[in-house]
RNA sequence: GGCGCCAUGGUGCAACGGUUAGCACAUCGCCCUUUCAAGGCGGUAAUACGGGUUCGAUUCCCGUUGGCGCUACCA
């Protein structure tokens, strides 16, 4: 028996509150943002899935969600993932978007797609694309949107005209420059880079520069601070004092009155519009949310739940960034990562399953998945443990699951053959990926490693020459070697390993100095599978006439 | 500089007051073997430092150090 239940944002009201559907009664308690987040939750049972009963308390570090406990039961879960078109999906960002994914996956609730290109300078609308394409490799999708906020800049505008209708927010009238970028040097300070607070004349409506083009600034209480809940790191409390009054709106230029909204205004107004009730996002966005929390009071709507994630570093602890390698999601995808595999390592990157198991579907991964299972700790990014899982996946796929993509990657590489697609021919080719994949790590490999199964034009490696066709006596071996398959009248792994140890025997040579040998005529490689089941997979023809083409290559 | 966050092997995570501090990647060795992988077995390797609290701290508190984040009319 499933219930529902329809919380008006229950965790976010101060007091008790009592909600009744279907013959099952929730009351909570001491339920507020304002004072230390003592939640007592008192729920009945009946409730499928319920974790909690009563008692739980979000003070200081306790790291219970009361986020989850609502959740499970009311269903209207809505996330959102709002990345910038300034530059490429980076593994970060994948990371946000696939925790974002699992946790309103897991429950049935909407994923919302929005676009954050407010910043017109920087805002590069080709990039849009690469992002999306980024986000279905990974298998991430969404319900809504993409909403872009260069298309909704009345809606921030209106929004701000209400702050400043209610006096939370000022115009200003600062020359831009006086703020803007890098670090200022405070007068009278000793030496040391301190930031300005901006607390500046027109905050009490004495323009500093009359008559010049305003920007709208949200006005920060004087003293005080503002508190938030976060599901990862717990409460967060900052001093009023540490907020610049931060810029809602642009100047305008020209004819019109303000410009383009600021980035905390745009998520804030956003956030509201689309009733997000969880902002999953990088822990570098710890120190906007207070002034978030401020601008939710000002515009009269409660705020979500927060749920910070702790930031993905390069092997040598500092942010990642292109000098680390890639950290372009679609150069993953290019260099032939199973996008499952890539999304089993990135989720597992600042979060853990209850056990030990590594290995989790996407299936699994829903299954388990949740915040409080979230790190705090930044975490490095670890390819050659990527590079494991890629293997992994390789492996272990059902190889139904496995052949689509060898087969996309053949077509790729122009290796691919239409008669592979069905039939017999459907037939050889899984059998031939399953016996190649225990030695592939990326999916190029099938089409450059491998060549020689899927194609007559290969090259025969040099290193593998020199390691394998030294012995004097490999050419005759050849020879006669291929004489001796291209009589058998059965073709298959037993026949094939019999008569290529008679020849050997025969030649009083060992059967390895033979089957090396062999390994490099017949696929031009000295890494391959197992020797027979290799002549197998390449048929009878085809290696008598390479054994053929090796032995003439020695004459001449 | 200010404010905030974080701190278990090289890396990712476990241990949520009592464990010989566990697992995985990487690394080293052995087994298997027809090359190379895979697989199996085993080894090296960690609680940053200093104070408390406690019968007992990886775990709770304070400080130090270190790392990271924010400190824009960027997002």
């Amino acid at each position: 028996m499933e219930h529902e239940f329809f919380f008006t944002q229950p965790y976010l009201s101060t007091g008790g509150e009592r909600d009744s559907r279907q013959g099952v009664t929730i009351s909570l308690h001491e339920c507020g943002r304002g004072d230390g987040w003592t939640a007592t939750f008192a729920w009945l049972d009946a409730v499928q899935g319920f974790r909690y009963t009563e008692g739980l308390k979000f003070a200081g570090k306790t790291r219970q969600t009361m986020t989850e406990a609502t959740n499970e039961t009311s269903g209207g879960v809505r996330v959102r993932f709002a990345p910038s078109p300034t530059g490429y999906l980076h593994v970060g960002g994948a990371r946000t978007a696939l925790f974002n994914w699992l946790f309103v996956r897991r429950q049935g609730g909407t994923f919302i797609l929005r676009i954050e290109d407010t910043d017109v300078e920087r805002n590069k609308p080709e990039l849009v694309e690469g992002i999306l394409e980024g986000l279905k490799w990974l298998g991430v999708d969404w319900d809504e949107g993409p909403f872009y906020q260069s298309q909704r800049t009345a809606l921030y505008r209106e929004a701000a005209k209400k702050c400043l209708a209610n006096g939370s927010a000022f115009l200003c009238y600062c020359p831009a420059e006086k703020y803007a970028g890098g670090d200022h040097a405070e007068e009278g300070s000793e030496g040391g880079k301190v930031r300005r607070v901006v607390r500046c004349s027109c905050r009490d409506g004495k323009p500093s520069t009359p008559g010049a083009k305003p920007a709208m600034r949200f006005k920060v209480p004087l003293g005080g601070t503002t508190k938030f809940f976060d599901a990862v790191f717990g409460e967060s409390e900052f001093s009023n004092d540490e907020l610049e009054d931060f810029v809602l709106l642009r100047s305008g230029k020209g004819e019109e009155e303000f410009g383009q909204s600021m980035y905390q205004l745009g998520v804030v107004v956003d956030d509201i519009d689309m009733r997000i009730t969880h902002v999953i996002r990088g822990a570098d966005h710890i120190s906007n949310t207070p002034k978030q929390v401020l601008l939710y009071r000002a515009l009269g709507a409660e705020a979500p739940v927060f749920a910070h994630l702790p930031l993905i570093l390069g092997a040598d602890k500092k942010r990642l960034s292109k000098r680390h390698g890639a950290t372009d999601v679609n150069m993953y995808r290019t260099e032939g990562f199973l996008p499952e595999a890539f999304r089993n390592f990135l989720a597992l990157l600042g979060w853990a399953p209850g056990g030990d198991e590594e290995f989790l579907r996407t299936k699994d991964l829903l299954e388990k998945f949740t915040l409080e299972g979230v790190s705090r700790t930044n975490g490095v990014f670890d390819r050659p443990k990527l590079e494991w899982f890629n293997t992994q996946y390789l492996q272990k796929l059902p190889i139904e699951e496995l052949v689509p993509y060898v087969q996309a990657e053949l077509k790729r590489s122009g290796l691919w053959k239409q008669e592979w697609a069905a039939g017999a021919g459907h037939e050889w080719f899984s059998r031939t990926v399953d016996l190649l994949r225990p030695r592939v790590r990326l999916l190029p490999d099938f089409s450059s490693w491998s060549r020689a199964f899927f194609s007559d034009e290969f090259t025969i490696d040099p290193a593998a020459k020199e390691k394998f066709w030294k012995d004097a006596k490999v050419p005759e071996l050849l020879a006669k070697l291929a004489d001796a398959l291209a009589a058998l009248a059965e073709w298959n792994h037993d026949a094939c390993d019999h008569a290529s140890r008679a020849v050997a025997e025969a030649s009083g040579v060992k059967a390895g100095l033979l089957i090396n040998a062999t390994r490099v005529a017949i696929v031009g490689q000295a890494v391959a599978p197992p020797l027979f089941d290799t002549m197998v997979a390449l048929g009878q023809e085809r290696v008598v006439r390479r054994l053929r083409q090796a032995v003439a290559s020695f004459a001449a």
